[in-house]
RNA sequence: GGGCGCGUAGCUCAGCGGGAGAGCACCACCUUGACACGGUGGGGGUCACAGGUUCAAUCCCUGUCGCGCCCA
């Protein structure tokens, strides 16, 4: 085999080892297995999407998870699939449509869903493709989509149950009615956004003296057509009197009452409030209240309807067929023609907004159906509150208590044609009847009339609600719903809580008797290096495909990782992504030398085998690095867990342990406890970074071909002498770093060898020098090492380590004043420490009441700055 | 207005009752047998501010200021 080229081409070598995964079935579950399942459900992501940075961060997280617990043995099953957008595909395909001058009107139901699965065939798996490119290690021949025949069947189960139960009803009331789209959407749909507009003053002229007049303010003027009533509130002494009499609305020409109702605030406007029950949430709650009328005076397009209201007005009547926004300026334009305009104030005000199609949703009364979230949010709560689900971070919890507690009634029904069609038909005397099946439908009724189904289909999550089970074949009783329902975790970003994670729970509870996962695992968002949201508007959007061809998907998955915190977002951009490259690189390099010590797997090797200090130590430190590893992930501390592999990886195993051992190498001890640490190295990082473990993993020959992604996740294990082999080595280091340190800040050039001598050391000391002497004279440059005989030679410069002082004769190579100086600097600091740490200890209070190790340790804190002051000074003499 | 979170080295963040840390950036030196996507060493912080609790506070409590997000 070729020898390793000098860094890692990613390029080279992600596709080939993903496909052999791939085609080695290394991703599958295997519901035969004995070990215990591992789940995670995908939150499937939109069929039309592509993968942004958002993806990159949930699904590196979820691959981390689910590789390591593969590992460590569990039957892992990351279930994979998509859902079908209702709103976002049927707008994508009637845009193709439309490109080719179709309306999808014309070519009728049927027709377009054709279309829209052809989309899907050809356009449907973008996000999929990109996945891969990731690294995800999805069990793809499970692959789901929420409109495939099983989890449609799964749809259709949990509406009749539902709607036998009761909890699905068809309700006529306020929906939120997106114009655009021309749909009802939830109220999670909905976002407010400031809007700059104005605050109408409107005279309403008292009906029975016409001299007298109420000024309402409002925003919406438009809808005065609809209004059936004026409020003021009760106590708003301004308004009393005029309680219970009639205003005669302007334009309209209708007499309409002046009610007591506290929603009308006193402080807002002019105190007085125009009610348009059929328009306006908060005014539907006030008329039915009050037993109002409820006239729509806008249609499904958001324009003016008269359907339900009286008018002799010709200019009401010429408003019939005109848009909201038209009709608002003409409005206005002719309230203050007839002099009704008191004024118009500049008003700033949250206005909702569809989120997808970005226009003014227009509440519209309609009859929908609805599912009792109230009832079903119950079971949810307490499981939260139980801890059989648990959120991490946990605060998160408040905010699903929050929305959970105070949950409304959920609209269901879409006004599309993409999606679940809804399994309710209706006789032609308007009864309902609903089953799973037509012909269930028609058996219900007896009947001979034909049967109409409802047009309409339902809320797309509806059926991402169902995914935990309806993935696995639910309803039927698979093996598979028996085995990995609940699922373990369900790795998520904070706005998907309500969406999806309530709605799972809810469902998950009432159809399972049993939440669908013990955990919620909640991220950040990903924002650009300066911390702004990514968005295409800013032009700020960083494409993860782009940043996996540059720096390969190994240095994109270990930087989201060692940025992934509690609860923080991810502050992300090239340059980060470009400097933790270097690490893969490192491992790279650090496997190059390896290989060219021909070190070779030996699988036979037990660390207890281990018999040099230098190896025990190493071994003994990879078994820290294991423990600290296994916690982090098991606490989702997913920056700890790379950190702690980084600091091992780098600054122990490369920095130490091969310099350590570059003249070991031909030694079998040493060359076997390397291949086992790295062995261990390349297990440890797999999950994060899966290619260039398993490309090293497989040129070693530590398994066969792909086989990393099988291997056992490292336990920490018992290395005999530990302690005694880390104190050694620990000395050797701070021995090294010491000497380098004086060299280093007396400008000794590096190519300039000088002698390392120990005075005061003890004997053991002296032996332990002897041991690395080698390693000293290499990596602190010493031209040899020995215990100082005699007095110390002018003009040397001096350390002090533990009870020794080093000795560096530099005569004529150093300047006096700056070692002095250099001297003098590092007694202050230490007598600083020992006075700190003396004046603590004088205080009585403190030895009474801290507790004894804490005082006992203090003692000794005190004991080593005083001896250190005391050879600092030493030391000081001696260069007089 | 209500809620949640955050203010620690130039930047990004960890630490969260007893010695101020990391990575990156910066400065100096170094082509030392894997790695310049490298090595060695170094400088740099009244831990936002003000009170309180405690023998002891970056850490706990209260308040103030600033920033972000969610809900009205």
């Amino acid at each position: 085999m070729d020898e390793l080229s000098k860094t890692f081409t990613p390029a080279e070598h992600e596709a080939r080892l993903y496909a052999g995964w791939e085609a080695g079935g290394a991703f599958a579950a295997d519901p035969a297995a004995t070990a215990e399942p591992f789940t995670i459900m995908i939150p499937p992501p939109n069929v039309t999407g592509s993968l942004h940075m958002g993806h990159a961060l949930t699904f590196t997280v979820q691959d981390t998870l689910i590789r390591w617990r593969r590992m460590q043995g569990r039957d892992a099953l990351w279930q994979p699939g998509t859902d079908h957008a209702g709103i976002a595909t049927q707008m994508v395909v009637e845009r193709l449509l439309a490109a080719e001058g179709i309306d999808r009107k014309a070519i009728g139901r049927e027709a377009f869903l054709d279309r829209v699965w052809q989309w899907k065939a050809e356009s449907g798996g973008t996000i999929t493709r990109q996945l891969r490119r990731l690294g995800a290690s999805l069990d793809w021949p499970r692959e789901r989509f929420t409109m495939d025949a099983g989890l449609s069947e799964a749809v259709r189960e949990v509406f009749v149950t539902l709607y036998r139960e009761g909890l699905i009803y068809r309700d006529r009331r306020l929906v939120n009615w997106d114009p655009k789209f021309q749909s009802a959407i939830s109220d999670l749909e909905v976002e407010s956004r400031e809007v700059k507009g104005s605050l109408w003053h409107i005279r309403y002229l008292l009906a029975d003296d016409p001299s007298r007049a109420l000024v309402v303010a409002t925003t919406r003027p438009e809808t005065m057509l609809g209004d059936t009533a004026v409020a003021v509130h009760p106590e708003d002494d301004r308004y009393r009197e005029l309680i219970g009499r009639e205003v005669m609305l302007p334009l309209v020409g209708r007499r309409i009452p002046i009610i007591a109702d506290s929603y009308s605030d006193p402080a807002k406007g002019t105190g007085a409030v125009k009610i348009t029950p059929a328009h306006d949430f908060n005014d539907f709650e006030v008329g039915r209240r009050h037993g109002l009328e409820m006239p729509s005076v806008l249609d499904r397009e958001g324009r003016v309807t008269l359907g339900e209201i009286a008018t002799e007005s010709d200019f009401v009547r010429a408003l019939a067929g005109v848009d909201r926004f038209e009709a608002r300026r003409l409005i206005v334009g002719e309230l203050d023609r007839l002099g009704h305009l008191d004024k118009i104030e500049p008003h700033t005000h949250a206005v909702p907004h569809g989120d997808r199609s970005g226009v003014p949703i227009e509440p519209l009364l309609t009859v929908q159906w609805y599912c009792n979230a109230g009832e079903l949010a119950k079971p949810a709560i307490a499981a939260v509150e139980q801890g059989r689900t648990k959120f991490v971070p946990q605060q998160w919890e408040n905010t699903f208590f929050a929305w959970m507690r105070d949950i409304q009634p959920w609209c269901i029904s879409r006004q599309l044609w993409w999606g679940h069609r809804i399994p309710a038909w209706y006789a032609p005397d308007g009864s309902v009847f609903v089953a799973h099946s037509a012909a269930e439908a028609q058996a219900q009724y007896g009947g001979d009339g034909v049967l109409t189904q409802d047009e309409d289909v339902l809320d797309t999550w509806f059926s991402s609600a169902l995914w935990p089970f309806s993935t696995l074949g639910w309803p039927a009783e698979t093996a598979e719903v028996a085995r990995y329902y609940p699922g373990d975790v369900l790795v998520t970003g904070f706005d998907i809580i309500f969406f999806w994670v309530a709605r799972m729970m809810m469902m998950g509870l009432h159809f399972k008797g049993e939440v669908p996962f013990r955990t919620v695992y909640i991220h950040g968002l990903v924002r650009d290096e300066r911390g702004q949201k990514m968005s295409k508007s800013k032009g700020n959007v960083i494409d993860p495909l782009e940043l996996i061809d540059r720096f390969g998907a190994d240095a994109l998955r270990f930087t989201i990782c060692a940025l992934t915190g509690p609860g923080r977002d991810v502050k992300l951009g090239p340059a980060r992504v470009e400097s933790q490259r270097s690490f893969v690189t490192k491992l790279w390099n650090a496997a190059r030398f390896c290989e060219m010590n021909a070190i070779v797997p030996d699988p036979t090797f037990d660390p207890a085998q281990a018999t040099l200090p230098l190896t025990r130590w190493i071994l003994a430190a990879a078994s820290d690095a294991v423990a600290e590893a296994t916690a982090a992930l098991e606490a989702y501390r997913f920056d700890e867990y790379a950190a702690a592999c980084y600091r091992f990886t780098w600054n122990v195993f490369c920095d130490w342990f091969l310099e350590l051992a570059k003249p070991a190498m031909d030694q079998p001890d040493v060359k076997r406890t390397a291949a086992h640490v790295l062995g261990i190295v390349l297990r440890l990082l797999h999950p994060a970074m899966p290619f260039v473990t398993e490309e090293l993993w497989d040129r070693f020959g530590y398994g066969a071909s792909c086989s990393l992604i099988h291997a056992a996740w490292p336990v920490a294990f018992a290395v005999p002498d530990a302690a005694a082999a880390r104190a050694e080595l620990d000395w050797v280091v701070r021995l090294i770093g010491e000497v380098r340190t004086v060299r280093a800040e007396m400008n000794v050039p590096p190519s300039l060898r000088a002698p390392v001598l120990l005075k005061d050391a003890a004997t053991e000391t002296v032996a332990r020098g002897r041991r690395w002497a080698e390693a000293i004279g290499r990596m602190a440059r010493a031209s040899e090492f020995a215990p100082l005989e005699g007095a110390v030679p002018q003009g040397s410069a001096q350390a002090v380590l533990d009870e020794a002082t080093i000795v560096l004769p530099l005569a004529g190579l150093i300047d006096l004043v700056a070692e002095r100086a250099r001297l003098e600097r590092d007694r202050g600091k230490a007598a600083k420490e020992a006075e700190t740490i003396g004046r603590k200890l004088q205080n009585a209070e403190f030895v009474a009441r801290a507790a004894p190790e804490v005082v006992e340790e203090t003692r000794d804190r005190l004991d080593s700055a005083r001896a250190e002051v005391a050879r600092l000074q030493a030391a000081l003499a001696r260069i007089g």
